[in-house]
DNA sequence: ATTGACCTTATAGTAGCTTTATAGTTTAAA
DNA sequence: TTTAAACTATAAAGCTACTATAAGGTCAAT
């Protein structure tokens, strides 16, 4: 299979797949005599395996993380779970933090109504005067 | 005044302000005859206010949008608040999007412990196998 | 023979800085 | 006075995870 139909079956961007192939991610694959790239059924399920990863927001790193331990399957899979823990509490915090932001966005928008002028805007003001209460 | 004071007092690295000159956020200040540059009241508010503006998630662009309508008063602030509409939607659907992927995250957590080997761990064996409901 | 779809590499662009390199200036201590 | 620390300057590269562009080689069909 080449680089067009591994992209399609995915569902990614050829360039996608070069990039994973260079950053280490998916092994280089055996080339054909033209230099067109040729991938298996491995290959698919690596991509496949990365891809699911980066919608579940990992970063490439904990991805080439978790790829090393899959290559030394008879380690206790403790470091697993700690790097899904981490990544779990990093969400949440993302979302607190989120949160609180859309909690100060709104009041600072119920200071204002569209009829008045920039110079007497409620939300300028509101950024300029710098009354924000940090978290 | 010179950058590292100014630095020091709104909370920014020297190269930040630097960069934001160089995006045309910071007008550029006058210069001492050694090439230092000087600043002003003026440059402060203005660096404090793009510091707010950025820790309310605002991008450069935005920014830079919200000081076009600052330098032209007498215009009516729909557009302040519409940006501030947009953005605080942006913020929500982030929200939105981060309860589902953690939902997703800890369920697959809870697939898992830690007495298992690697080969055995349900979390790598969830994400492999994909059973991955989208949003 | 040429068109179109595919493949190749290399390079630059995105956001918002941060880091590094290299060098000149000022200030304070030894 | 010298020298070292702390400050300033510019320019360029690095970060993440791609995406886009350029310039070209390959292949099947018309």
């Amino acid at each position: 299979m080449r680089i067009g139909q591994l992209a399609q079956l995915v569902g990614v961007e050829t360039q996608t797949i070069r990039f994973y192939e260079q950053q280490g991610l998916l092994p280089p694959p055996d080339r054909q005599d033209n230099g067109y790239r040729v991938y298996t059924e491995r290959h698919v399920e690596g991509l496949a395996f990365i891809r699911r990863c980066r919608i579940l927001g990992l970063s490439l790193a904990e991805i080439h993380e978790l790829q090393s331990y899959q290559d030394d399957p008879h380690q206790p899979c403790t470091a697993v779970n700690a790097l899904l823990d981490d990544h779990i509490s990093h969400v949440r915090s993302q979302i607190t933090a989120l949160q609180a932001l859309e909690k100060q966005l709104v009041s600072l928008r119920a200071s204002c109504n569209d009829d008045r002028e920039v110079e007497a805007c409620g939300v300028l003001a509101g950024i300029s005067e710098g009354n924000m209460h940090q978290q």
